[in-house]
Parts: structure tokens; C-alpha cells; sequence
DNA sequence: TTCGATATATACCATACAGTATATAGTTTT
DNA sequence: AAAACTATATACTGTATGGTATATATCGAA
């Protein structure tokens, strides 16, 4: 069984997440969040040290949230290259994924960490990295099944394909308008 | 002549919009602004009205600066063909260009003001917009002499060239990584 | 069902925030 | 150079901020 803080860390977690990623880490106040949980900020406090910590924990709440569907898209049955069109085909809706999440994570931390919090700043920049590696595992499946021949080593190719697809995500947040998802 | 009141206002603007770039609106606080420009907040709301009049004349400074370089690079003698090459050259470094404005500010503040200020968001979808025009006016320059042959119209063209470009820009903010510029 | 432990609420702190009224300094104009 | 005007500095609001000490409520085990 969970105890009972563990059940309200994990609702306050999942509660504050987007939040945090629509108004960033200083856009968002401790107040934000009592009203938005419900709870006080005796509650917060008892199951979070500080503010940094519960945005860390909030990103990385989104963060899996995303890995775990590109990996659901990556690890389907079928050739390398079905593995790839389901990826692209996910980021052709990810609007809709990224709706309950506040926005694309990596990005909106990405951007909003890099001169505001180290840590938060960081761990996108993991992120990216850690995409980037599954997206080459793929490519290089294909091509020891001679299924896939590539100009270029698998992993700056997936760099260039994840960095395509940040980019109609980027636009797409920017101007509000999904075409860029598509299009791309 | 100009008045002090102008020059001072010329000063503030040119002070603060690499901060306000780096930080956000929310990230930048009225006391970062006296720190930096070495007035007081009575200079400084002499010549803005608030704190939001001030971040979007930053904005557009630095706006202006980046719209004047991409006319600069569009406006050459040449062909179109050279023109767009000019235009990608520039963004191959524009990591050097964006240093003294603390980031690219289409991205920064279109991210990071996107549920934070409305001005601002806008402001930044309507740079996008203009960016675009630009180069699809480029395109069909290209057109009409018959030296580019495009699939598509010349605005989704464009709109796809420069979500490519942005896809760079934004990684190579998140990660810290020129690469992506150089590569793309 | 009572008791000890755990979890949440309340009330509070010092500080930082955006913004303002007013005094002082600087600049023009006469 | 004095007067009139403009621009900046000072000193101050009220409010919101992140964070904490402590009281109270809720929980799980006996």
C-alpha cells in the first residue's frame, strides 16, 4: 500500500506539472499551485523541500510521460522504417498529446531554464540527448538489417530529423498553429 | 537633437533587452533593470509607462535588429538562389549574431511569454509571420525569372525553410550546441 | 478505540516586487 | 544668469513572494 504522503506527493506532482510548464519555473508562484492543488503550503512543503525541487520533479513527471509514448511508437512490431513513420506520425498530433502537459516540455524548459535554473536547464538538455540516442538505436537496427542506407552516421541523422520535428514543434507553439506539426 | 529624455530612453531600451531576453518578462525584475543601467526606477518609469511598455520596446529592439540583418542578407545583388544562401549563411552563425541579444528573440520570447503576456506572444507570432514573407517573396522573385522551380507554394516554402531553421536554432539553445546551426 | 506517528493547516517572517509622489538636479529658453 | 521647464533620484506604498515554526488533524497499528 502507498501511504498517504506518497499518494499526495504524487497528486501535487502531477497537478503542478503543467503549471509549470505554461508559466515556467519563476512565472510560477508557490501560490499558483496551493490554489491550483487545493492544498496549503504546509502540505507542499512537507513533501517537497523547496520550489526547485518540486519543478524538477514536475518536469521529470512530463519528461516520462513523452519517453514512454515515443518509446510505445518506437518499439512496435514491424521494420525500423514503420518505427520511424509512427514516430513522426505521433509528433504530427503531438498538439494533442502535449495538450494536458502545458505545451511541449523539452522545449518550454528548453528555452525558459537556460539563463534561470541550472538544473532544469540541464535536464532538457538531457532529454534531448536521450531522444536523440533512441532514434539512432532505430536507425541503426535498420541498417544492420540492410533495411535503411544512410549518407550520414545514425546519429547525426536522427539529430537532423529530431531537430526538423523540434522545429514545427517550436513554430507550431510560437504561432499557435498546428500546420507546422504537419506540414513538417 | 535629440532630447536626454530620448537618449536615456535609447539607453534603457538597448540596456535591458538582452535581459529581458535571456530572463523572460517574469524573470526580469524592475531592480535587474536599475542594477544594469545604473538609474534608478524614477528614471526609468519616466520614460516607460511600466514594466510591460519597457519589455516590448526590448522586444522590439532587438527585432528590429534581427529583421534588419535578415533584410541585409536577402537585399544582396544576385540571383534568388544567393539570396536564400545568404540568408542560411547567416543563420550558420547566428549563434555569434544572437550573442549580444542574449538568444534568438523569436524563440525566447515567443516560448517563454506564450502563457505569461499576451502583448508579447503576439508581437513574436507576428515576427514569425513577417520572416516568412520575406523569404517567400524571395521565392517568388526566383519564380517569375524561372530560376527556382518550386512543388509547393512559395509561402508554405518558406514556412517550411524557416521551421527547419528554427528547429536548429531551438536545439542548439536547449543543448548549448552550435552544431545544430552549423549542420542544418 | 485508544495511542503514537505521520501528514496537513495556520499563522507568521523577512524580503523582493511593481509602482508612485515628491523632492532635487539638469537643461533650455529668455 | 534667472526663470521655467524637463528629467532623474529619493523615499515610500501595499502587496506578493518563498520559506518556516508550530499547532491541529488524520492516519495506521496495537
Amino acid at each position: 500500500m502507498t501511504t498517504k504522503a506518497e499518494r499526495t506527493t504524487a497528486y501535487i506532482i502531477e497537478t503542478v506539472a503543467p503549471i509549470f510548464n505554461k508559466h515556467g519555473y519563476v512565472g510560477t508562484s508557490m501560490s499558483d499551485l496551493t490554489e491550483a492543488t487545493g492544498l496549503t503550503k504546509g502540505a507542499i512543503y512537507g513533501n517537497f523541500e523547496n520550489k526547485e525541487a518540486l519543478a524538477l520533479a514536475a518536469f521529470e513527471y512530463n519528461i516520462k510521460k513523452l519517453q514512454s509514448a515515443i518509446d510505445e511508437r518506437l518499439g512496435i512490431e514491424g521494420s525500423s522504417l514503420q518505427k520511424l513513420a509512427s514516430l513522426t506520425d505521433f509528433y504530427r498530433h503531438y498538439d494533442e498529446f502535449t495538450l494536458d502537459l502545458g505545451g511541449c516540455p523539452v522545449l518550454n524548459v528548453g528555452v525558459d531554464a537556460k539563463f534561470n535554473n541550472r538544473f532544469l536547464a540541464g535536464a532538457a538538455k538531457e532529454t534531448v540527448k536521450t531522444i536523440e540516442g533512441k532514434i539512432a538505436l532505430v536507425l541503426e537496427n535498420g541498417i544492420r538489417t540492410n533495411e535503411i542506407r544512410l549518407p550520414v552516421p545514425p546519429l547525426q541523422f536522427a539529430k537532423q530529423l529530431y531537430t526538423m520535428i523540434q522545429g514545427a514543434v517550436a513554430m507550431a507553439t510560437i504561432t499557435n498553429d498546428r500546420k507546422y506539426l504537419i506540414n513538417t
